[in-house]
RNA sequence: GUGGACGUAGCUCAGCUGGUAGAGUCCCGGGUUGUGAUCCCGGUUGUCGUGGGUUCGAGUCCCAUCGUCCACCCCA
C-alpha cells in the first residue's frame, strides 16, 4: 500500500463493526458521570508546550520524549495534549472558575503520546478523564474509585483490581526520595541498567522494575508507605475504612507510583491481566497542589484518566460487546413505477414508526439480488413492492427469519401490520 | 528509543531443494422472465509490503526500508 493511504503509525481506525462497544462504554460512562454529579467539560486538543511542561514535569518521559511538538506560523510552541488534566486545568484559570468554588468534571476524547506501538498502545489513544475540584477528601477520593467500580459492573468487566497507595505531601515524598535514593545508592553495584538511569531522574519508579534480579534488592528499600507525614497517614487510613466500608475491594501496593510529577497523597490504579504488557486500564490520584503550580489559586483536587480502548478491549473480551444491529425490514421493489414510488411508501412508514430501522432497496438490482441483500441486512421482514402490488393499493410482508408465510396488506394498514410482525424484536436502545 | 516474529486476492491462508501464483470465502450473473440462508454452473479480483542485489530465471536467497504484532521501556 502506499504511503499516503496508510494510517499514520499508532493512529486507528475505530470501524463500523467495532463502535458498538465504544458506543455502550461511552453511553454508560455519561450516565453514570451525570447520576455522580459530574458535568461535562471539552477543552482544546492542543495547548501551550509549557502548559504541559509545567503540569506534567519537564523531565518525565511524557514530555521529554513523547509529545507531539509543533511551532505554529506565528512562531509559538505548541503541543498536542498528551493527557487531559493540565488542559482542563488551565481552563478552570483562565474562565476564573476557581474563588473556592468545587466543580466535578469530566471530558472525553483523543491524546497523543509518541511510544512505539504495542497491544493496548497506541499513538492516538482515547481517555475518559474525570476530575474533582476543591475537595481535599478523602470522601471524595473513596467516591471516585466507588464510580469506577460500579462502571466496571455496569459493563460487566470482571477481569480488573484496584490497587491504591498514598505519596504523602511533596515535602514527605522529597524525604522519603532522600532515603531511598540512599538506599540504592548503597546497592548500586546490584542495580541494573535501566535502575541506575532513574536514581537520577525518578527514583521511585526503580520499586516498580519488572526485572526479577531487582526483586531482592527491591524488598529491601525503605517503603513510601513507613515515611508518610501523620496528615496523609490520616488520610490514607481514612480513605481505606471508606472502601471497606462501601466493599470496594482492594490491594494496597506500596510501590505504586505514578509517572506524572503532579500526584500527591491518594494514588490509584485498576489493572487487569488481560491486555498484556499495558495492564493499566484506569489511574489516577489527588494533585493538592498543580492548581497553584499553574498559577491559580490554591485548590486541592483529585482525578483520573481511563484508557478506552483498553477498556473497550476488555469488554469485547467479556463478550459484552452490542452486535452490530441490523434492520428491522428491507423494503425489496420492482419495475419503474414502484421503484419510484419504493421511497415515499418508506418515509411515510418511517414516521409512523420512528423507532424502528428500515433498509430501502438502493441502485437497483433483480429480485433475486435483492432478497440476497435482505437476507444478508439480517432484517426481520421484506417488505416487497412491485408494480402488480402498487397497481392494487396493497404491499406484500414477508418474514425472512420464521417460516411463515408471506401475506398482503393493503398499503395504509401497512404500518400496523410491520408494527405487529415486529412485535417480539427488541426495539433499538435510544 | 532497544530487541524478536511476521507482511501472498477485499478477508482467512497454501505455495516443496529458486522455474514464471493457487484454494476457500466475499462480491456479481445464471439455473428460477417476481422471492433470500442450501445446491449447481459461470465470472471479476494480485505492482507476492516497497526498493535494491545475486541468478538464465526470485513469492522463494541476500541487503535496506516501511508496516503489523509481541516484549523491554513508558503508561491510559
Amino acid at each position: 500500500m502506499t504511503v499516503e493511504v496508510q494510517p499514520v503509525r499508532g493512529m486507528n481506525d475505530v470501524l463500523p463493526a467495532e463502535v458498538g462497544a465504544w458506543q455502550r462504554l461511552e453511553s454508560c460512562a455519561r450516565e453514570l458521570l451525570a447520576s455522580y454529579g459530574y458535568e461535562e467539560i471539552r477543552v482544546p486538543v492542543v495547548e501551550h508546550t509549557a502548559l504541559f511542561k509545567r503540569a506534567i514535569g519537564e523531565y518525565t518521559d511524557v514530555v521529554e520524549k513523547e509529545m507531539y511538538t509543533f511551532t505554529d506560523m506565528g512562531g509559538e510552541s505548541l503541543a498536542l495534549r498528551p493527557e487531559a488534566t493540565a488542559g482542563i486545568m488551565r481552563a478552570l484559570i483562565s474562565n476564573g472558575m476557581l474563588r473556592g468554588h468545587r466543580h466535578k468534571l469530566w471530558c472525553m476524547g483523543p491524546m497523543f503520546r509518541h511510544e512505539k506501538p504495542q497491544k493496548g498502545r497506541y499513538r492516538q489513544f482515547n481517555q475518559i478523564d474525570v476530575e474533582a475540584i476543591g475537595l481535599p477528601g478523602p470522601d471524595v477520593d473513596a467516591e471516585l474509585i466507588a464510580l469506577t467500580a460500579r462502571l466496571w459492573s455496569r459493563l460487566g468487566i470482571g477481569r480488573v483490581r484496584l490497587e491504591i497507595n498514598s505519596l504523602g505531601t511533596p515535602e514527605s515524598r522529597h524525604a522519603y526520595r532522600e532515603k531511598l535514593v540512599g538506599y540504592f545508592r548503597a546497592h548500586e553495584s546490584a542495580l541494573d541498567s535501566d535502575s541506575r538511569r532513574r536514581l537520577e531522574g525518578n527514583p521511585l519508579r526503580i520499586l516498580d522494575s519488572k526485572n526479577p534480579e531487582m526483586s531482592a534488592i527491591i524488598a529491601g528499600a525503605p517503603l513510601l508507605t513507613d515515611h508518610l507525614d501523620p496528615q496523609s497517614r490520616e488520610h490514607f487510613d481514612a480513605l481505606c475504612a471508606v472502601l471497606q466500608s462501601v466493599g470496594i475491594p482492594f490491594r494496597i501496593n506500596p510501590r505504586l507510583v505514578r509517572g506524572l510529577d503532579y500526584y500527591s497523597r491518594t494514588v490509584f490504579e485498576w489493572i487487569t491481566d488481560a491486555l498484556g504488557a499495558q495492564d493499566a486500564v484506569c489511574s489516577g490520584g489527588r494533585y493538592d497542589g498543580l492548581i497553584a503550580q499553574l498559577g491559580g489559586e490554591p485548590t486541592p483536587g483529585i482525578g483520573f484518566a481511563m484508557g478506552v480502548e483498553r477498556v473497550v478491549e476488555l469488554l469485547v473480551q467479556a463478550g459484552n460487546a452490542p452486535p452490530v444491529r441490523p434492520a428491522d425490514v428491507y423494503v425489496v421493489v420492482s419495475g419503474a413505477r414502484a421503484s419510484a414510488a419504493g421511497i415515499g411508501l418508506v418515509e411515510r412508514l418511517r414516521d409512523a414508526l420512528p423507532a424502528r430501522r428500515f433498509d430501502l432497496n438502493l441502485g437497483g438490482g433483480n429480485f433475486k439480488a435483492q432478497f440476497r441483500r435482505a437476507d444478508r441486512s439480517g432484517a426481520a421482514l421484506a417488505v416487497i413492492l412491485g408494480d402488480d402490488e402498487l397497481s392494487r393499493g396493497v404491499a406484500a410482508l414477508k418474514p425472512l427469519r420464521d417460516e411463515a408465510g408471506q401475506s398482503e396488506c393493503p398499503l395504509p394498514e401497512l404500518a400496523a401490520a410491520i408494527a405487529a410482525a415486529l412485535a417480539g424484536t427488541v426495539m433499538p436502545a435510544k
